[in-house]
DNA sequence: GGCTATTCGCTTTTT
DNA sequence: GCGAATAGCC
């Protein structure tokens, strides 16, 4: 077949364009090209194999992901790309339930509940169970149930299974949760998932109707599925002779959401899973420089959980020498960081919009910012404090909430008394209490507050609150989103309770405030063929937008963010920062090899976003929560090989660097208690007087409480204290 | 009930 | 070194 849409593509990428029948993996390097595959793909069954397009799915992690594959797509093969769904996991899974949801026992207008609100009402269980708030957070409870969710394990199921008191409570809180979920007429993220997994399963022939509806399916990032996801597309696809064709795209050396429940488990059993799988291994990158390719694959081959055996080659040259920098402080690596993005933009060899900054963490963006707005060096900070998670903006977008679903009880708690209406814990209480014992809604219960004890000043609040929802909600029938939240601002005095205000804080608010109304007027008057612009489809939109979907596009501004959002992007200039044991890997990631194997794919995503040049910088001493604390040069660095990096120092005779062996590095205990105590880290050999060689297992705590973990090859691994077992490192 | 002053605990990464 | 939560006072 002469075809133009094979035209600049390699052997292996034309092969998985066109291959037919059977389910498809795609292992895709780093800047293997894999978005011109997956359109490209997509292109051929529609023009080719005569495949319509809304038999077409295409699933993301990111709305920025299915934007930009949908406007490749529309370059590719024009209007007819509009039939194609191009969704995130999550925005396909809520089309499907909204349509089915009468099904799973929810109305069509049920509302989303992100993590804000999924703590929020965990919090009001713990009030309610008279638990200790402290002791059990509801961050801790909603990471456990979150985790349950994930694995698809039922209310039921986590009951039977609990067999100890940490599973009992969470399973009952579970249960609690739930039930106020449902009463809410509202789900969670995971629930969005969890709910069409069980869709399609309790409903064979629902099922079967999606199924002929989507005759291929193609998953982007599949090396970040959870069990959930696995399932919906296992459900969705099907297995016997009428399954849909299954296409992912994955590279399991760049699985980093391990922590919300990813696991590489799904890509690397993926031709035990689809027995008739073909795959297809993508390794020419077209980048980075070699240079770049050579540290990156030098580090991610000490990993031991990989996939197939694949080696990223550029054919662009080696390009220029790594160059790195040993920083006093993280003022200091800021300070150098601005400089070389001084001379680089100067020299005219890059432009600010070309470079990007990331670190592990966000707290560590503040070091730059304050340099960077000194030097008038532009930059974006992306995520962080995150626009939609302000409180204004919640708050507003709570009464927005509540007037496309009144039962909404996080919402109407969260805002009862906001602005001031003189309701204060004992009225909230009170209401609350006249739902639970009813079983209906907060709201409901506020409607009833004449049948509620409370103070006539408290039912005048009360009732003060319940008129605005009931005006919101009759507006937001006819009007769009802008007009609802101007009308709420008006009812409620919000703007003039800001401007009264003493607090320096609010007056952003306002400025917030206005451009959340500029986002609504915006979505309003977008008059789309769609035509879907009421106020649940707007706020639909934004409980899935993330921070990846706020990344400047040229905008002659120097990005910085964490590593993780970093994923899927490139930049000329890249500099990885933060290279200290503690910082990165992640103190809490060094323990565990799973843990610290993770931390090893964060750095070879970290690594491979780069085009040209690559710095990668460090500290001695950083403040951390305000104290300043000593830090030992990342493992990650002395896995580079030395040649590939050109280091210089800010005191360079004191600390003379050493790079390509491993030993002088991976010290997981902080320098400032250097003592005897051996440093050990996961993988090490180790002597011990009475109980011979073994092998470092895990670690925890660190200074004069460091423990290692230690398999002696006989029994189980027995933890040790290092400061007390008589242990001597083994060179291995 | 609301305001203020202190304490605490926090940082992994997020759809 | 900050923001949220709490206690203690008006």
């Amino acid at each position: 077949m002469v075809n133009a849409l094979l035209d600049g593509l390699n052997e292996p990428q034309a092969e998985a364009v066109v291959h037919s029948g059977g389910p498809l993996l795609i292992v895709a390097g780093a800047g293997s090209g894999k978005t011109r595959v997956l359109t490209h793909r997509i292109a051929h069954l529609i023009g080719d194999r005569g495949a319509h397009p809304g038999e077409i799915l295409a699933i993301t992690f990111t709305n920025k992901a299915a934007g930009e594959l949908r406007e490749r797509l529309d370059e590719l093969i024009g209007g007819r790309a509009r039939g194609i769904w191009a969704l995130t996991f999550h925005s396909a899974c809520l089309r499907i339930l909204r349509r089915e949801a009468s099904r799973v026992g929810l109305k069509s207008s049920f509302s989303v509940y992100d993590a804000d609100d999924a703590r929020r009402l965990l919090g009001h269980i713990v009030k309610d169970l008279h638990l200790d708030s402290k002791k059990t957070t509801p961050r801790w409870l909603a990471s456990e149930i979150s985790r349950l969710k994930n694995e698809l394990i039922s209310v039921e199921e986590a009951a039977e299974a609990a067999n100890d008191a940490k599973a009992t409570l969470v399973a009952d809180i579970y249960r609690e949760y739930d039930h106020r979920l449902r009463l809410a007429d509202a789900v969670d993220f995971d629930d969005i998932i969890g709910l069409t997994v069980g869709l399609l399963r309790d409903f064979p022939a629902v099922a079967e109707s999606w199924r002929r509806r989507f005759r291929h399916v193609l998953v982007d990032e599949y090396q970040d599925t959870n069990h959930a996801q696995y399932v919906f597309l296992r459900e969705l696809v099907g297995t016997g002779e009428d399954a849909s064709e299954l296409s992912v795209v994955g590279d399991a050396d760049q699985s980093i959401y391990a922590f919300r429940g990813a696991t590489i488990r799904n890509i690397l059993e993926f031709e035990k899973d689809y027995p008739n799988a073909k795959t297809v291994l993508l390794e020419q990158n077209y980048r980075s420089t070699q240079t770049i390719l050579d540290a990156a694959n030098a580090v991610i081959k000490l990993n031991s959980q990989r996939g197939p055996e694949k080696r990223l080659w550029s054919a662009q040259g080696q390009g220029p020498t790594i160059q790195g920098f040993n920083a006093e402080s993280d003022g200091g690596e800021a300070t150098w960081v601005a400089n070389r993005i001084d001379d680089l933009v100067d020299d005219g060899e890059t432009t600010f919009s070309e470079v990007a900054v990331f670190y592990r963490t966000n707290a560590q963006s503040r070091a730059f910012e304050e340099v960077f707005i000194r030097r008038g060096i532009p930059y974006k900070v992306v995520g962080g404090v995150r626009f939609y998670e302000r409180k204004e903006i919640r708050d507003l977008l709570a009464y927005l909430k509540l007037t496309v679903n009144p039962d909404d009880t996080v919402s109407a708690q969260r805002v009862i008394n906001v602005p001031k209406r003189g309701l204060g814990d004992k009225a909230v209480g009170a209401v609350a209490q006249y739902a639970a014992a009813n079983d209906v809604s907060f709201a409901a219960a506020a409607r009833a507050v004449d049948d509620i004890a409370m103070t006539p000043r408290a039912r005048n609040g009360v009732k003060k609150f319940t008129d605005i929802l009931d005006k919101a909600a009759k507006l937001a029938e006819t009007a769009g989103p802008d007009e609802v939240l101007e009308q709420v601002l008006a009812d409620t005095g919000y703007l003039e309770e800001l401007s009264a205000s003493k607090d320096p804080r609010d007056e952003s608010r306002v400025d917030n405030i206005q451009e959340l109304i500029s986002v609504a007027h915006e979505f309003s008057t977008k008059a789309d063929e769609d035509a879907e612009n009421d106020t649940a489809t707007f706020l639909e939109q934004i409980a899935l937008v993330a921070d990846s979907d706020q990344i400047p596009e040229e905008q002659g501004q120097v990005t910085l963010m964490t590593l993780h959002t970093a994923k899927g992007l490139e930049y000329d200039t890249v500099f990885l920062t933060g290279m200290d044991d503690g910082m990165f890997p992640h103190e809490r990631s060094m323990g565990k090899s799973e843990d610290l194997e993770e931390e090893r794919r964060l750095a070879y995503v970290g690594l491979t976003r780069a085009r040209q040049r690559l710095f990668l910088t460090r500290a001695s001493t950083r403040s951390v929560f305000g104290t300043p604390q000593f830090f030992a040069a990342s493992r990650f660095l002395g896995e580079i090989p030395g040649g590939l990096v050109e280091w210089s120092d800010s005191t360079p005779p004191s600390k003379p660097v050493k790079f390509g062996r491993t030993p002088s590095f991976g010290q997981p205990i902080a320098m400032k208690d250097p003592g005897d105590v051996p440093v050990v880290t996961a993988g090490d050999k180790v002597e011990h007087a009475k109980w011979g060689e073994g092998k470092v297992v895990e670690t925890k705590g660190s200074g004069p409480r460091a423990q290692a973990r230690i398999d002696f090859g006989v029994g189980d691994p027995k933890w040790v204290i290092l400061r007390l077992a008589p242990l001597t490192k083994v060179d291995s």
